[in-house]
DNA sequence: TCATTAAATTGTT
DNA sequence: AACAATTTAATGA
């Protein structure tokens, strides 16, 4: 049933699909949102792929359709740096487009992904044109400095448990991820990446989540049960 | 559509 | 890091 629909609404409009993933268009009146579509790119990117280079210019404004990528840097040193992973619903990189500057990080798929991108150009003519855009691009900055002091707690401890708890409710943020919803599609080995240990350490953190009863472990994927005890959650040392 | 096989993911040591 | 067990995805009749 479900998938009957979601085909005859592709026969009318091939990108039915990933437009529904796109939380923003909703927020723009009728002509705004017209002249969105038209510079609109839905791509898809497989595991590895860039979306975006350092030093590479401002092209798109970019935003997660489904799948799940990584933000990450690369030091003097050659050595990579992982900041945080990208889930659905996703969109990143105002900044950078807004002073039409060259992206500052990479952004590579962990997993098939379908990503989407809003030329710059389309980006400015937007924020000059569009009430509502501006109300999401504010609320997306505000909530992603609050994001950015919380990693900051996250890098300083040293409990795994917590690590993995709070990366998760990042990850879980309803504001800036969307698109995530109940079930967050992420493998204990991409969480283990992104939180910076061992898959063997994060399966055994997410077991510890499960018993607390804040998340529910599934094949792929992790549930959220408790978001607010995700975010406060406090383990005792063993 | 169903059964079989391959691949991915998880749980455990 | 390695292994077995489980779940999903892919294949082809």
């Amino acid at each position: 049933m479900a998938t009957e629909l979601t085909l005859h609404e592709r026969r009318r409009d091939p990108n039915a699909l990933e437009l529904a993933g796109i939380p923003w268009l909703a927020l723009l009146l009728p002509a705004e949102r017209e002249r969105a579509l038209d510079g609109l790119r839905v791509t898809d990117a497989r595991p590895g792929d860039y979306v975006c280079r350092i030093g590479r210019p401002v092209t798109y404004w970019f935003g997660v359709v489904a799948g799940l990528l990584k933000m990450s840097t690369d030091s003097a040193q050659g050595v990579t740096m992982t900041f945080t992973g990208v889930p659905p619903g996703g969109w990143f990189g105002e900044g950078t487009a807004l002073k039409r500057e060259d992206y500052r990080y990479n952004i590579q798929a962990l997993r098939k992904s379908v990503v989407a991108g809003l030329p710059v150009d389309t980006f400015h003519w937007l924020l000059d044109h569009s009430i509502g855009f501006n109300r999401f691009v504010m609320n997306q900055l505000n909530e992603r400095l609050g994001q950015f002091i919380a990693a900051r707690e996250i890098d300083r401890m040293n409990n795994p448990d917590v690590r993995v708890a709070r990366s998760l409710a990042a990850l879980f943020n309803p504001v800036l991820y969307p698109g995530v919803g109940e079930v967050l599609r992420i493998t204990q080995q991409e969480l283990g990446y992104l939180v910076g240990l061992s898959r063997q350490r994060v399966n055994e953190a997410l077991a510890a989540l499960e018993a607390q009863g804040t998340i529910r472990v599934e094949y792929g994927g992790l549930r959220v049960l408790d978001l607010a005890a995700l975010r406060s959650s406090i383990f005792h040392e063993k």
